[in-house]
DNA sequence: CAACAAGCTGCGGGTTTACGCAAGACGGCG
DNA sequence: CGCCGTCTTGCGTAAACCCGCAGCTTGTTG
């Protein structure tokens, strides 16, 4: 059996080590990548069908190296291993996750104990274990209630990148009234308002910009989630 | 001579330890502490005159806890330890060095040898080191070529927290044209504009937003400034 | 099938933005 | 002192945005 750490910090990769070779006697070999790019590489090479992997990596980060490694070998088996559980990050991993793969998302803050048993129970039992914490927030962020439909998140997206509702309209396939509606529906659920209640004029917001910036203040958007959502935008606007 | 360290994560804590007894054998004492809250209590508890901190913590962030220990303290030594060289950190810390104090910024990537060089040379002799890459940003963003002046930069975070033009001509005591003037330079620098160069209407951007997420991008602008803007800007409305 | 909730769309109007034009205000310099 | 560059401010306009009102298309349910 092999395994991949697929790990920007150097530290944490050799814990990473030392923590595989405690959990699982039964594996032989042990590959370090130190970035997303050479991950995606080492795991098409090696085959590998075990990985450890970091989310937040410079070069590339984890979601993205997931996502065309899962694609090109889908029953891989990854646990995320990561210091954050912004919803960002935790959406974007529930999206890109195959059907009914094993995969993992524990945080780094978990104790040792936690973190082996992780290991065992993806890589032996093909099971998936997700830490409290992250699972809290798949559910609140699956089911409706208090949280974000995709269509509302898409649209916190689109306006994130600097969108027009007339360039939204046209890449979401709607009308520009339909756009401003979703827009409205995320104002009320990001409860960003004007503050005009008061008699006079007094600490207006742009409820465009504000809405991203309450986004990204409750960890909604992240700098990686903007990174991917710029990079598909450029895309589309180079297929024009 | 008593060292404190201020880190989130515990693997780089010990090793953090260990640097600064290898570094500093006339280190008698080392004090950890895992966030800047504790941090900046065990300062002020122990009159601690050297320190290493991280940047990016959970609870209260680096920049926070340097500043109100420097406030108290103007003469204590700081090496800030940090993973990124992010402008909006750059920009944070040295708005609040005091004039003549003696402090440092290393990235974690640097080598062993460079991180005790840093701890000896700012504790010992007293002098600032900034690493190489983070001393480049610095210089671009106070010279002026190319980079921003306060004016533009603070008008950039005002747009980020959602302000309209109105609250932040009020915020700082402008005329309202005197803010859009402002905006306008912002755009020319980050290079934003509407791509309305074509004959009908296609990639447009909202600039105010586009701005924002530029600025994300290019790493001008992150989480903890925007939080610390935030904090400010809720204090600034409460104070009428 | 009727009834209903949810989402899309057009119309219309009040605000806010983006920005050209031009008239002061201020500081440095020959 | 007069010239000049930078910054501020007012006026005015076209475009974009926020949003209430109302007619339509759907999928769902009793």
């Amino acid at each position: 059996m092999k395994v991949l750490i697929v790990e920007d910090d150097p530290l944490h990769r050799s814990y990473l080590h030392e923590a595989v070779n405690a959990a699982l006697p039964e594996c032989d070999t042990v590959i370090e990548a130190e970035n997303g790019t050479v991950g995606e590489k080492l795991a098409r090479d090696h085959k590998s069908a075990h990985i450890v992997m970091d989310l937040q990596m410079a070069s590339r980060n984890g979601i993205e190296a997931a996502r065309t490694i899962w694609k090109e070998r889908p029953e891989t088996r990854i646990l995320f291993w990561s210091n954050y559980s912004d919803e960002a990050y935790v959406r974007g991993v529930s999206r890109i996750v195959p059907d009914g793969a094993a995969y993992g998302y524990v945080l780094k803050s978990a104790s040792d104990e936690r973190l082996k048993l992780a290991l065992r129970s993806i890589f032996i039992e093909s099971q998936c274990v997700i830490d409290r914490e992250v699972r809290g927030l798949q559910q609140k962020s699956l089911g409706q209630t208090n949280g974000f439909t995709d269509s509302e998140y898409e649209i916190l997206v689109d306006i994130a990148l600097g969108l027009t509702d007339r360039a939204i309209a046209k890449r979401r396939g709607l009308s520009l009234r339909s756009v401003q509606n979703r827009l409205q529906q995320l104002y009320d659920k990001l409860d960003v308002y004007q503050t005009a209640g008061d008699d006079h004029e007094d600490g207006r917001f742009n409820l465009r910009a504000r809405a991203v910036t309450v986004a990204f203040l409750r960890k909604l958007l992240n700098y990686s989630a903007l990174e991917r959502a710029e990079a598909e935008l450029q895309e589309w606007l180079d297929g024009k």
